[in-house]
DNA sequence: CCCCTTGCCGAAACCGATTTCGGTCAAAAC
DNA sequence: GTTTTGACCGAAATCGGTTTCGGCAAGGGG
C-alpha cells in the first residue's frame, strides 16, 4: 500500500522520500527494529539485520540527518569558520584544505558547514551562531594563534574541536600540525652548508602560533651550523610580498647584510624578488632565499622559489578524521599528529658568490650610481 | 520548576538547551502558542506576541533548526559544491565568494554547507548526497558550463538553485552574471583607440559558458573598432600561466603578430610576461595586454597587469540573497541580475611602439641572435 | 517439569519543534 | 436575550527518526 503524501510540497514537489516507516512496513517489522538493525544494536538477529539492510538499500532509504539529530544530538556536520582577513584565506590553501576535509567527511556521511568572519570577534560570533542552532558537532580551527580565544570558547562550551596548529595551553586539545620548526632549522643548515654565514630570517605574523616555532627553528638551525644569532638579521610580520620587500630592503641596508634569507611565509618571500631586482642582485648566487608554504606562485618567480611545501589537503583529511573521532568520543590527547614539510629545490638557493662584506660594497656602489632612478622607480611602483 | 535533563550529554555535557517548552512553561502558555507567536501567525494577540518575544529573547531561546526542518522541510542551509579541478577554485575567488555568501546567509540565519568534488560526475554525486539527506534547501552553482549537467539534475529533482553565470537553456533558472562580454568589447575598443590594429584574443576553457560570451565580446569589439576579425589571432583553453605562455608564443610566431592581446583569464595573461621576457619585449609599449578577473597577482607583475576586475564577494552576496528568496518561493525568472566588471589600468597597456610588421621583424632578429640560448632557457624552465 | 535465562522483537515514549483542529469567551448582530 | 461571529489560545497530531521497556518464545539447568 503506497501512500502519496500529498502534503509534502516544500518548494516545488520533490519525489516523496523513503522513510523508516516505509521500510518497516514493507518488511512487516516495527520502526524500532529497523532503526536498531541499521544502527547495529546487539539485540537484533543477524538474519533480520541483513534483511533490513537489503531492503533499505533496495528502497533507497537514507535516514534524514535532521530527524536523527533531534534525538541523538549529533548532526554529522563539522564546522569551519574562516577568518577572511587572514593572509592565507586566499591562496590554494583554502581550496585544498576544503578538499581534504570534504573528502573524508563525505566518505563518512558527514557534511561541512562553513562560515566566514572578518576579525577575531566576528569569528567567535560565527562559532557561537553555529553552536546556538546546533548546526555542527564540532569545529576545525585553522591557523591557531599563540593565545587563541576560539580555544577558550570551545573549551568552555565543551564542544569538540581540533586545531590546525598548536596553542599556548593545549591541554585536552586535539591537533594536527606541520613541524615547520624543523623546516626552518633544515633551511638554515642547508644554507650554511653551502657556505652562507649571514643568514637572515623574515618571520610571519607575531600573533600566529607558527611564528613562534619557526623562529625557534631558525635559531636552532644557526646553533647547529655553529653560527651566532644576530637579532639584526631577524624581521617579522611579513605576510605579503610588500612586507617581504621592505623587510629585505632593511636587511640589505645593514652594514653586514645577509647573503641568504629564510622566509616563514612564501608570499612574503616573493617580495624579495622585487627588492633584488631593484638592487640588481641575482637571486640565488648573490642572494639566496628559501620560503615556506609551497604556493604555486613561487614556481613562476625567476628563478623559481625554493620552498618547504605543505600538504594542505592531507592536513584537511587528517583533521576531519580526527574531529569525527573526537565527536564520537575519542580522547583528545590521543588525537595528535604532526607531519613534515618537504623541501622543493627550485633554484633560488646557491652558494654565496661573495661574502657579506663584499655584498655590502656591491650594494653601496649600486646605490650611489642609481639612487635617483631608484627613487623614481620606487615612487612609480608604490 | 527547572528540569536538569540528565540524559543530554552527547559528547561532554553542553549547557542544557532552552527549548520552546521552557519558554512556554515560564509564560504559562502552550508550546503551540509560543511557536505561532514567534512565527507571526495572525491568530495571536499582539500583546501575547510581544510577551513571547521578550521572554524568548531574555531566556536566550534559539529554535533548533533540525527540529524545525523535520516538520517544515526547510533546513535553512544553502549548498555549494566546489569543483576543485576548476582553475579558479584556487585564487582569492573562493575565499571572497564564500565571504559574500556567508555574509548574507548568516545575516538571514542561514548556513552554508559546502562539499568539494573532483570532476563533473563527482560533483553530481556530491549534490545528490546533500540532497539525499536533505541537508540543504538549494544550491549555488558557480562557473556554469555551456551545457551544465548540474542544472539538468536540479531541474529534474525540482530543487531550487541559482547560477553564477548563464547556461544554454536557462528557462526557469535564476542567475547572476558579470557581463564579461562587455568587458572584452571595451578592452578591444580601448586598445584600438590607442592605435593597435592587430589585437589577439586568448580565451578560457571552451566548456565554460563565459568563454562563449567573451569571444563574442571580443569580436564585437573588433567590429565596433572597424577591424577585421582574424581567426589566426584567437586562441583558447588558456587557464594558467603556462597555457598563456604558449598561446602568446604561437601568436608571436605569426607573420603578422598582434601588438596587443586580450585575455579572458588573468591567470593565463600572467604567462604573457614570461613569453615577452624571452623575446626581450617590453610589456606595454611593445606588447600590450589586458586581462580579466582582477587577481591580485596581476598587481605584482612588471608592469602590473591591467585588467577587468570582478566583484566576487558581491556576486556571492547577490547569489545568496537570490537563493534564499528562491527557496522562499520566488519566481526564478524574476531573480536575474548582471553586473559589470570594472577596468583597472595598471600599466600593461600603451600605444603600440611599432606596428605588426615591425614587431615581426624585431622578433625575427631576436630569434636568430639568441636562438640557441633561447632553446636552452626554454628547456630549463619546462 | 518448572524456573530462569537469553535472544529477539513490538509498543510506546521521546526529541523539539510546527500545524491543524477545536473550544472558549466576549463582542457584535438580530 | 439569544445567536452569530471572530479573536485568541490549548490540545493533540505530526514530522522522521532513536531509545527504553517489556513481553514472548525458545533453550538450558536443576
Amino acid at each position: 500500500m503506497v501512500s502519496f503524501d500529498v502534503h509534502r510540497q516544500p518548494a516545488g514537489g520533490r519525489r516523496p522520500r523513503v522513510t523508516i516507516a516505509d521500510v518497516s512496513a514493507t518488511l512487516g517489522l516495527n520502526k524500532s527494529t529497523v532503526s536498531r538493525a541499521l544502527n547495529d544494536y546487539p539485540d537484533i538477529a543477524p538474519a533480520t539485520r541483513a534483511r533490513v539492510r537489503n531492503a533499505a538499500a533496495k528502497m533507497g532509504y537514507r535516514p534524514l540527518s535532521h530527524a536523527q539529530a533531534i534525538r541523538t544530538g549529533r548532526a554529522r556536520a563539522l564546522g569551519l569558520v574562516i577568518q577572511i582577513d587572514d593572509h592565507d584565506a586566499h591562496r590554494p590553501f583554502l581550496a585544498d584544505f576544503l578538499a581534504g576535509i570534504s573528502f573524508v567527511a563525505s566518505g563518512e556521511g558527514w557534511t561541512i558547514t562553513v562560515a566566514t568572519a572578518d576579525g577575531g570577534p566576528a569569528t567567535l560570533a560565527a562559532i557561537r551562531q553555529l553552536l546556538d542552532e546546533h548546526k555542527v558537532d564540532g569545529f576545525i580551527l585553522p591557523r591557531t594563534l599563540v593565545d587563541d580565544p576560539r580555544v577558550a570558547l570551545l573549551r568552555e562550551e565543551n564542544v569538540p574541536f581540533v586545531m590546525f596548529g598548536r596553542t599556548r595551553n593545549s591541554a585536552g586539545c586535539a591537533w594536527y600540525d606541520i613541524r615547520s620548526e624543523d623546516a626552518m632549522t633544515e633551511a638554515v643548515e642547508r644554507l650554511a652548508s653551502l657556505g652562507h654565514r649571514r643568514i637572515g630570517f623574515v618571520n610571519g605574523g607575531a600573533r600566529y602560533q607558527y611564528s613562534q616555532v619557526r623562529l625557534v627553528g631558525y635559531l636552532r638551525g644557526l646553533t647547529r651550523a655553529g653560527l651566532d644569532p644576530d637579532p639584526q638579521l631577524v624581521r617579522s610580520d611579513a605576510l605579503v610580498p610588500d612586507d617581504g620587500d621592505s623587510a629585505v630592503e632593511s636587511l640589505l641596508d645593514l652594514p653586514r647584510p645577509p647573503t641568504a634569507i629564510v622566509f616563514a611565509v612564501d608570499a612574503a618571500a616573493l617580495g624579495l624578488y622585487r627588492s633584488a631586482r631593484r638592487h640588481g642582485l641575482r637571486v640565488g648566487p648573490q642572494l639566496s632565499v628559501i620560503g615556506y608554504d609551497g604556493i604555486p606562485d613561487g614556481n613562476h618567480a625567476d628563478p623559481p622559489l625554493s620552498t618547504y611545501a605543505v600538504d594542505t589537503r592531507g592536513a584537511g583529511e587528517c583533521l576531519a578524521r580526527m574531529l569525527i573521532e573526537r565527536v564520537r568520543g575519542a580522547d583528545p590527547e590521543t588525537l595528535r599528529e604532526t607531519a613534515s614539510a618537504t623541501f622543493i629545490d627550485r633554484g633560488s638557493v646557491a652558494p654565496p658568490e661573495r661574502d657579506s662584506e663584499d655584498l655590502a660594497r656591491l650594494l653601496a656602489s649600486g646605490r650611489s650610481i642609481t639612487s635617483s632612478r631608484q627613487r623614481f622607480n620606487r615612487g612609480e611602483t608604490a
